[in-house]
DNA sequence: AGTCTCGGACTGTCAAAGTG
DNA sequence: ACTTTGACAGTCCGAGACTC
């Protein structure tokens, strides 16, 4: 998310793609349901890290009746782009040679480098002089920044110039969110202005699936498949239950409909999120969007690394690529001398 | 096709500003 | 003392121009 991004590695017993927005947190759920499972929030301090997830993994528990919410990691490319995959994190060298900073060209450590050795250029092959940084440079007080909305900021655009929670009376911006991943942003800032604790409620057991076309008990249609319908804010945690743990896949993150009463034993202790009435204004595109940021927990409790995509699949490449780590991120590093010297 | 040029995105570093 | 932030200094991607 987050704000881009602290370093961190992940691993392979890291359970990956937890998707987009909500890290969640355990609550104690009404009987006959599992124990809901996420990742902790990021210690005070401290950043999630690029996979959107936190150490240590699930399950953990929260207070009850709440998950944990953040906003979701930056998105590199519209959903509705081809998937790309993520460019690596860059790497550079400490110094480059003088003709590959001449010719504003990767270089490497060695000396010669290898360009310098393939164009023939080894003999004057040199460190450069790295000028002396500028002091007594004066600096305006500092703005310390919110870590939500450092975070959404980058996730629309990086700050520099874009919307932001920042310099905008208007935000999120009217018109947005473009994609799942900004959607799901918006959905968040609408009816979650603050990363936090949030309620968490459960459907009632039962509830669904619902049979083809019959009306939920909020009134929306259920589609055909007998899936649950679209998410609305906010959510519960739904599925089929009872849970088994891990749950199955097809169990759903699923916003309650608008006007839906959260059942007693969640609703007693937390209240539902004034505000949620903002995300029900979403244009139906948007829930579409929506769609595509829905958990399937099963997902997350695979730590064994077989993880089906999140909805959305592949074109959440550009999640993804904040999922995965700087550290791979330096996949290319310097061995990688064969895909960018192309053109050299 | 290979090489050169270069604008600008991106990265790493570090001093100033702020915090506890 | 330590952390956070902003900005400097530098790397190098990527696209177009040029040369053979």
């Amino acid at each position: 998310m987050a704000t881009d991004q602290p370093k961190s590695t992940s691993t392979p017993e890291q359970p990956a793609a937890f998707p987009p927005h909500f890290i969640s947190g355990t609550v104690p759920p009404p009987p006959g349901y599992p124990p809901f499972f996420a990742y902790p929030p990021p210690a005070e301090g401290q950043q999630s890290d690029s996979n959107g997830a936190h150490a240590p993994p699930y399950p953990v528990m929260y207070p009850p009746g709440m998950f944990y919410a953040f906003p979701p990691p930056p998105q590199t490319s519209p959903a509705s782009a081809p998937a790309v995959a993520p460019r690596p994190k860059r790497k550079q060298v400490k110094m480059a040679c003088t003709n590959c900073a001449t010719a504003s060209k990767r270089c490497d450590e060695g000396r010669p480098c290898q360009r310098c050795r393939k164009y023939g250029t080894a003999d004057t092959c040199v460190d450069g002089q790295r000028k002396e940084r500028k002091k007594g440079v004066k600096r305006g007080p500092y703005k310390r920044k919110n870590k939500l909305h450092q975070t959404i900021d980058s996730a629309y655009g990086g700050g520099s110039g874009e919307a932001s929670p920042e310099g905008s009376s208007e935000w999120p911006p009217q018109g947005t969110p473009p994609n799942a991943t900004a959607a799901a942003i918006y959905a968040v800032a609408a009816g979650f202005p603050h990363e936090g604790y949030y309620p968490v409620f459960y459907p009632q057991p039962g509830v669904y699936p619902l049979p083809e076309g019959q009306p939920a008990p909020d009134g929306n249609a259920a589609p055909a498949n007998g899936q649950p319908p679209p998410p609305v804010m906010p959510f519960y945690i739904s599925g089929f239950p009872p849970f088994p743990y891990p749950p199955p896949p097809g169990a759903v993150f699923q916003f309650p409909p608008p006007g839906a009463v959260p059942p007693p034993a969640a609703s007693a202790a937390q209240p539902a999120p004034a505000n949620s009435t903002e995300a029900e204004q979403q244009p139906a595109e948007e829930k579409k969007d929506d769609e595509a940021t829905c958990v399937n927990p099963a997902e997350l409790s695979d730590t064994a690394g077989t993880h089906p995509s999140p909805v959305g699949g592949e074109e959440e490449g550009g999640s993804s690529e904040k999922r995965l780590t700087p550290a791979e991120g330096e996949v290319n590093n310097d061995d990688d001398h064969n895909g960018s010297e192309t053109q050299d």
